[in-house]
DNA sequence: TGCACATAGGTCAAAGAAAGACAGAAAAGG
DNA sequence: CCTTTTCTGTCTTTCTTTGACCTATGTGCA
C-alpha cells in the first residue's frame, strides 16, 4: 500500500463519526510515518480538497496546525459545481449577481449569505481602476472562498 | 495550546462581566507564566489592541502595572465606527481579518457572517497579481458594502 | 533639593517553531 | 520507454518566545 493511501486512511480514521473535524501536526504526522513533512501536504492536495468533500486551514508558527473539515453530504455536490462548473477562473458582475441569487431562491444559502456575497462582488464594491480581467478573476475568488466558507460551517 | 493563548484566556478570565477592565503587574504574570515579561507585551500587541477591542494604559516604576480596558459600543456604534473611521480607504488583509473577529467577539454579526466576511477578504481570496496598495483599496471597498449590506438588513 | 538606586514597564532584534511552495528525484503503471 | 503519480529536499513565510538593553517612576538619603 502507498504511503498516501496510508496516511489518507488514518486522517479519516481519526475523523470521527460526530466530529467530521480534525487537527493534526504536520511534522507529528510526518514523524510518525517517517517521511518528509511536504508529503503531508500532498496527501490532503490530493485527497483532500473541495472535490473531495473537505475543507483545510492552517496556522503557521510554534504551535502551528492544519484544520480538515468534511463538508456536510449535502453541501458537497453543489460546492464541486459551483466551484468548478459554475463558477470558472472567472466571472463577470452580472452572473456573479445572478448566481448570488439563484443560490439563495434555490436554498443552497441562506438569504442573508447571498446578499453577502453579492455585496462583496458587486459593482460598486469594484470600483476601482483596473482591467475588467482581473476584476473578473478577482470575483472568482472572492466568491469561492465565500462559498467555501459557508460549505465549512458545523457543529459550532 | 501557545503561551499566548493561555495568557490570553488568562487575562480575559481575569474581566469581570461587570468590571471590564483589569490591571495587571507585568512581571508577576510573566513570573505566573513563567516566560519573559516581553511576552506580556506580545500578547497584548497581538491581542488586546483597539482593533480587538481594547485599550491599555501603564505606568512604569515602583507599583506600576498595566491596566486593560474593553470598550464596549454598541452595534450600532460599532458599524458607524468602522464605516466611518477604522476603514479607510485602504486596510491590509491582517486588519482586516481582525476587524470581522472583533465584530463576531462583540456580538455585532454572528459567527457565520464574520468568517464569510473574513474569508471574502482574506489573502488567499486576493491572490492575484496586482500591487498590494490596489489590494487594500479593494479591501477596503469591500468590506464596506459587506457591513453596508449588513446594516441594511439590521434596517427593517 | 538633588542624586543614587531599586523597581517597574517598553522596544527591538534574534532565535525557534511550524506550515507552505515548488522543483526535482523516484517509483508505478501502461 | 514514457507518462503520471508519489515522495523528498530546500527555501520561504508566518507566528511565537526569549533576551539584552532602554526608559520612566518612586524612594531614601546626603
Amino acid at each position: 500500500m502507498r504511503l498516501s493511501d496510508t496516511i489518507e486512511a488514518f486522517i479519516k480514521e481519526m475523523m470521527g463519526e460526530e466530529q467530521q473535524e480534525v487537527e493534526i501536526k504536520r511534522n507529528e504526522l510526518a514523524e510518525f510515518f517517517n517521511c518528509a513533512p511536504s508529503q503531508i501536504n500532498y496527501v490532503l492536495a490530493t485527497r483532500f480538497t473541495p472535490d473531495h468533500g473537505y475543507v483545510t486551514s492552517s496556522q503557521r508558527g510554534g504551535g502551528g496546525y492544519i484544520r480538515i473539515v468534511q463538508v456536510r453530504r449535502s453541501a458537497q455536490d453543489h460546492l464541486s459545481y459551483l466551484l468548478n462548473e459554475r463558477i470558472g477562473n472567472d466571472i463577470d458582475a452580472q452572473s456573479a449577481q445572478i448566481l448570488c441569487r439563484q443560490l439563495a431562491e434555490s436554498g443552497v444559502v441562506s438569504l442573508a449569505d447571498a446578499q453577502l456575497m453579492a455585496a462583496a462582488v458587486s459593482p460598486g464594491a469594484f470600483s476601482v481602476p483596473m482591467p475588467e480581467q482581473v476584476k473578473n478573476a478577482l470575483r472568482a475568488k472572492i466568491l469561492r472562498a465565500m462559498l467555501l466558507s459557508i460549505a465549512q460551517r458545523r457543529g459550532e
